[in-house]
DNA sequence: TTGTAAGCGTTATCAC
DNA sequence: GTGATAACGCTTACAA
C-alpha cells in the first residue's frame, strides 16, 4: 500500500506538502503542487480512509434505515439517496430496520457514520439521544410518527394531499371511503392514517375505526385483508378505498380481480406514492405522486448542511394527484 | 468520546488488558476481565472503528454493485446479502453500477471495504486487477458474462434450468418460442440469453436472431418491445416467449393485456426469477424459482472465507420451474 | 497474567 | 512556502 510518505519521498518534498496539495490548502507553490500530483499519479496513491477518519472524525459514510426493500417506493428513495449522496462524496450503506433490534444497530453504527437517514421510522428516544450526543444528524424522508428530536425531515403535506384524493373521490360520487392502513406504531405509514382521518373530517365525510382495514404495509397482507373483507360480506359498506401505500393498493386490486369485483365500478381504489407498477396494472391505479427525487435530493442537502453544523429546517413538498382508471367511472 | 485509555484507568488496568478483553484474547484473569467489562459498561465505551481499521486493515464493510434497485429481484438479493452479512459483523453499502463510471467507483472504494459483491456485472479487467492486488475478494451472485477473475460466484445452472422451461412449453404444444432478452454486454442477463440458445438447441427447437426481442432488462422497455412486436404484425411468429427477467415478463404481460392478446391462449409467457409480483398478476406467471436466499447466504459464506484467505469454490444451485397460469392452457 | 511502547497513515500546529 | 512532529485510538510484540 502506498503511503503519503512514499509520495513525499518520490516528489522530493515533505509529507506535509503532500497533505496540503491533497486537501487543496492554499500556500503551496505551483512547482511543488505539480511534483506532488505527478508522484501521486505515478504511484497510484490513494489516501487511507481509516487514517483520515481517525484524525478528522469524519467517515464520509451515511446510513439509511430501510423498512422493506421489496417495496419499490423505499427502493426508489434509497436509490436517489445514494446517487445524490455520492455527489457529495458520501458512501451510503443501509440496514434493514427492526424495532426490536435497535440496540444492536446502535452498536453497529458507532464511529462509522456521519449521518443517518430514516425512511419514516420512529427511532427510540435513547437512540436519538445517543446519535445527538455523537453529533450525528438524523434526517428523515417522511415525517416520523413520533416527532422526536430528529434533526429535520422532508415530506409532503399528507392532510392536504389526501384531501385532494378525497375530493376527487367525492366528485366521482363516493361518500363512503375506507382506508387500507398500516397500523405499525413506528412506521411512517401511520402518519398517513392520521392525516387521512383529518382529511376526511375536513371534507365532512364520516370516518371511524370500522372504516380502517389493516394491510401491514405489504401487498400480501393487504390482499388478504381485502379478501377477508369481501368474504365476510362487507363489500357494500364502502364504494372506495384509499391505500396508505401503493403496494397495498396493488394487493387490494389483486384481491378484487381474484374475487371478480370490478374496479372502479364496484369499488374504487387509490394509492399514495406512484410507484411504476401502478401504471402497469389493469386498471391503472390513481395515486398521489410522491416527489421522490426532489425529496431525496432535499434530504441529502439537509444532511450535508447538518453535518457542516449549519442550521437546517424541515421541508414540505407538494404532491399531485394522478387520476387514473381505478377511480374513474367509464375511464 | 470515550477511549480505551479511560476505560483502562477506570478499571485500574493497562490499555493492553482492555484490548485483550475486547478481542477475546486468552490469558486474561477473570478478575481483570470483569473489571474491564464493568468499566466498559459504565462508560458506554465503543471502540473506534477507524483506529481499529488503521491498525488491522480490516474495515468490516462490504459493498455491492446494484444494476437497478427498482428491480425486486435485485432488491431481494441485496436484502438477503445485508441480513446475512450482518450476522458476520459486516456493514453493507451499495453503489449503483454504471459501466462508464467504474473508474470513479474504484476510487471511491479504496481502503474502505473488505469485499465486493457483484450482481452479475462484468467488471473491467483493470478494476478486477486493482481489487485483486488490494486483496479484496469479488464474489458474484450470478455468473458474470465475462468470466474474468472474480474470486467466485454462485448461480443456478441456467442451461439446465431453461431447458425445464422449454420442455414444459413443449409439453403445452409450443414449438416456436421467442426470448425477451437484455442484450447489455455487462449484465448477467446476457448469460441467460446464451443459456437459452443452448437449451433450445438441446431441445431440438429452432432459434435464431429473429427470435430475440430486446427488452433492456426493464419492465417499460420490454413492454414497448412487445407492443412494437404486436403492432408490426409479428404476433403469429411465436406461440410462447420466455423473458430473461420477471420484470420483463410483467412488461410483456402488460403489453398483451393492453392489446387484448389473451395469455396464455394466444401467447404463453414465462419468467426467470420468481419475484413476488409474478404471483399477483392475471394470469399469474410461470417462472423459474431463483433460490435467492440460498444463493445470498452462500455468497456471504464465500465472502467471509475468501476474506479469511481460505480457498473458495463457486457454487451452482438447483432451480425449480413453477408452472402457473401464463403458460398453462385451460389453467 | 499484565504492562510498555512502537507503530498504522493521516492532519495540523508549529517553527523555520 | 515548506518541513518536523505531535496527536488520533487501537493492536500487538515484547518485557516484566
Amino acid at each position: 500500500m502506498t503511503t503519503r510518505e512514499e509520495v513525499a519521498r518520490k516528489a522530493g518534498v515533505s509529507v506535509a506538502a503532500v497533505s496540503y496539495v491533497l486537501n487543496n490548502k492554499p500556500g503551496v507553490s505551483d512547482a511543488t503542487r505539480q511534483k506532488v500530483l505527478e508522484a501521486i499519479r505515478e504511484l497510484d496513491y490513494k489516501p487511507s480512509h481509516a487514517a483520515r477518519t481517525l484524525k478528522t472524525k469524519k467517515t464520509n459514510q451515511l446510513t439509511v434505515f430501510v423498512n422493506y426493500l421489496g417495496d419499490a417506493f423505499e427502493a426508489g428513495i434509497l436509490n436517489h439517496l445514494e446517487m445524490e449522496s455520492r455527489m457529495f462524496g458520501y458512501f451510503v450503506n443501509f440496514q434493514t430496520y427492526h424495532p426490536e433490534r435497535e440496540e444492536e444497530l446502535r452498536h453497529f453504527m458507532a464511529g462509522r457514520i456521519d449521518g443517518v437517514f430514516l425512511l419514516g421510522q420512529s427511532l427510540r428516544p435513547e437512540t436519538l439521544e445517543t446519535l445527538h450526543k455523537a453529533g450525528i444528524p438524523v434526517i428523515s424522508v417522511m415525517k416520523p410518527v413520533e416527532p422526536g428530536p430528529v434533526t429535520a425531515f422532508v415530506d409532503i403535506d399528507w392532510t392536504a394531499s389526501l384531501q385532494k384524493t378525497i375530493r376527487h373521490l367525492k366528485s366521482e360520487g363516493h361518500l363512503r371511503i375506507g382506508l387500507m392502513a398500516n397500523l405499525s406504531e413506528t412506521h411512517a405509514h401511520r402518519t398517513r392514517t392520521l392525516a387521512f382521518r383529518q382529511a376526511m373530517k375536513a371534507e365532512g365525510l364520516p370516518f371511524g375505526e370500522t372504516d380502517i382495514l389493516s394491510g401491514g404495509g405489504r401487498l400480501e397482507a393487504a390482499k388478504a385483508a381485502m379478501l377477508d373483507y369481501i368474504r365476510i360480506g362487507r363489500l357494500g359498506e364502502h364504494t372506495a378505498f384509499v391505500a396508505a401505500s401503493d403496494l397495498m393498493a396493488i394487493g387490494m386490486l389483486t384481491a378484487c380481480r381474484e374475487s371478480g369485483i370490478a374496479v372502479p365500478d364496484r369499488l374504487a381504489i387509490a394509492g399514495c406514492e406512484n410507484v411504476l407498477m401502478t401504471l402497469q396494472t389493469t386498471p391503472t391505479i390513481t395515486v398521489l405522486d410522491y416527489p421522490r427525487p426532489e425529496a431525496s435530493v432535499a434530504a441529502v442537502r439537509l444532511m450535508v448542511e447538518a453535518i457542516r453544523g449549519e442550521p437546517v429546517a424541515s421541508r414540505l413538498f407538494d404532491s399531485r394527484l394522478l387520476v387514473r382508471q381505478s377511480t374513474h367511472m367509464g375511464g
